[in-house]
DNA sequence: AGATCAAACTAACAATTGTTAGTTAAACAT
DNA sequence: ATGTTTAACTAACAATTGTTAGTTTGATCT
């Protein structure tokens, strides 16, 4: 079942309101106040407020989980594939970066299963950039640093783009890009 | 006038809890369960649940803005400058993490002038940053990459350290701040 | 024209929220 | 011994929360 014109407006309004006071402090009459209806005119759209974090969040993280897995299976070298993996932050980012707004500060108000395959998710793509990582240093491409620092550094740069994204659109995607492999490969000095 | 034990004790629970849930998923009622007493009780030593915020977010702040002040009026060569910038935010995180993850997810819930205040030291924090990179870039220190991209790189990863952090205290304190100095500095590759 | 349906509405609900008022009991100071 | 302070308590509040039930309206289809 294809998700109606409504409903995705509703969802888009809920993950900006998310992104500015996190989930718990928005209320369905804040999201429906914007959208010039009534709260309880939300539920002939959809189920609960829980839905809506869940259709926001999930989306996203399976996007995240199939291209690394595209990216891990390839036949590219290590640093090609790191690079990959910036442009696919990058790209999400600027497509939505409220949505990633919300996976990245809201994903702890999941519930049950939705919250098992969110957790689920985030470890197998942290589990591939480790490996992606690991084989980089045996293979000599990569400086041989502790890997926890290594992974986490590029990985939380990565993630909170989105907090960044607004102040820097003078800087094409093409140009953000570029620039964020170089520092984040070779460093600044 | 001093914090009390006891007030004091409250303001760590809470920092935990924000740390969880975020401030607004946290009831006065979840406080003091942990505490073994009566939400009401918690009023005998703070005014309100705002308080408890402005209390875990300000002094972080402003430890952070007083130590900044005394690194950019410094002799030191930018390089050094930017040692002793991820030196402190590794201090700070070891040393309290749950008051860091309020500051980077909470803040938009304070109000009125504490909002103003924090708003400015962020300001003035990040400013600064600029102006250390500026000058190791005019000086031949630091490489010419896009001013932006080099800034956030670096803050976003030292800003998010609090949630790495548990896993990987096989790490010594000094071993970190090694590596993470290397792996922000000189890159990976 | 009449039936159907989507999407808005009004009204209300039970639960939960932060907080206040007033009370009690123990520890401490005089 | 008596008065004072500290820190807990019970009880209650007004407001806000997500949600449901039932109704209305307008457009679309037959």
């Amino acid at each position: 079942m294809k998700i109606s014109d409504r409903k995705q407006e509703i969802i888009n309004v809920a993950a900006k309101l998310f992104k500015e006071k996190g989930y718990s402090a928005v209320t369905m009459r804040d999201i429906a106040q914007i959208l010039d209806i009534k709260a309880a005119s939300l539920y002939n759209h959809i189920k609960s407020k829980q839905e809506i974090l869940v259709l926001i969040v999930i989306e996203i993280a399976e996007e995240f989980t199939n291209v690394m897995r595209e990216v891990v299976n390839s036949n590219d070298s290590a640093i090609k594939k790191i690079e990959r993996i910036i442009e696919l932050h990058i790209d999400i980012t600027l497509r939505d970066s409220n949505a990633l707004a919300c996976l990245n500060n809201d994903w702890m108000h999941l519930t049950d299963s939705d919250l098992d395959y969110f957790i689920k998710m985030r470890n197998d793509y942290e589990d591939n950039f480790r490996t992606i990582m690991e084989k980089g240093i045996v293979d000599g491409e990569i400086k041989n640093y502790n890997l926890d620092v290594i992974i986490f550094s590029i990985l939380s740069t990565l993630r909170t783009l989105y907090i960044w994204y607004n102040k820097t659109n003078k800087l094409s995607s093409k140009a953000l890009t570029d620039n964020m492999i170089k520092v984040l490969l070779n460093g600044i000095v």
